[in-house]
DNA sequence: TCATTGATGGTCT
DNA sequence: GACCATCAATGAG
């Protein structure tokens, strides 16, 4: 990982987010580019967060430093990936919601557990940081301004006025995309 | 096109 | 025991 992507990540999770879209991620040997995230501020605030009661085991990579995957398992079946954000002891993150293949790649990847399982990637990268081999985000610095989308995130109704917030990101015009 | 529901099991109260 | 940062299949309109 580059060296202003990772300062940018350990800064605010909302320009963390911004950043994210449109950088390669590789994991087994694949890359793609990133279309589409989601920003979860931290404890006792956003209360879509899986952080916002505070530390739990399975939270606990949040609330460390910037920089590594965190992954959860839910509805029995799922995995979602998210890039932890801002600095040791504030658990906010960024949720990959869709990819858009760079190379052929098997498989639908929109929507966060569409995009794990295609990617290969599981509860076993949880912790793990993003600048090996077999798991890595770099910032392309494309010239081409991305032009970026604010909605609503996906699936979050519980969370009060948290759920109206534009939170969800991607990127304008790309057809890689969980939902219009 | 939209709303509903079943699958399936970890996590937290 | 209830909930869940999902997905695919189903059926109504």
């Amino acid at each position: 990982m580059g060296r202003d992507l990772a300062a940018v990540l350990s800064g605010p999770v909302l320009p963390a987010a911004r950043a994210l879209l449109g950088c390669v991620l590789r994991a087994n040997g694949v890359a793609v580019r990133l279309s589409e995230v989601e920003a979860y501020h931290g404890m006792g605030q956003d209360e879509a967060s899986h952080a916002h009661r505070g530390r739990t085991p399975r939270n606990t990579i949040m609330f460390g430093p910037a920089g590594f995957a965190y992954l959860y398992f839910t509805y029995g079946m799922h995995w979602c990936m998210n890039v932890v954000t801002e600095e040791e002891g504030h658990a906010s993150a960024v949720l990959l919601r869709a990819l858009e293949p760079v190379a052929h790649l098997e498989g639908r990847t929109q929507g966060p557990a569409l995009l794990c399982k295609a990617m290969g990637i599981d509860g076993r990268l949880t912790g793990h940081d993003l600048v090996s081999d077999s798991l890595h985000i770099d910032d392309p610095r494309d010239e081409r301004t991305i032009r970026v989308v604010k909605r609503p995130r996906i699936g979050v109704d519980y969370a009060g006025h948290w759920a109206k917030r534009l939170l969800r990101f991607y990127i304008a015009g790309n057809p890689f995309i969980s939902r219009k």
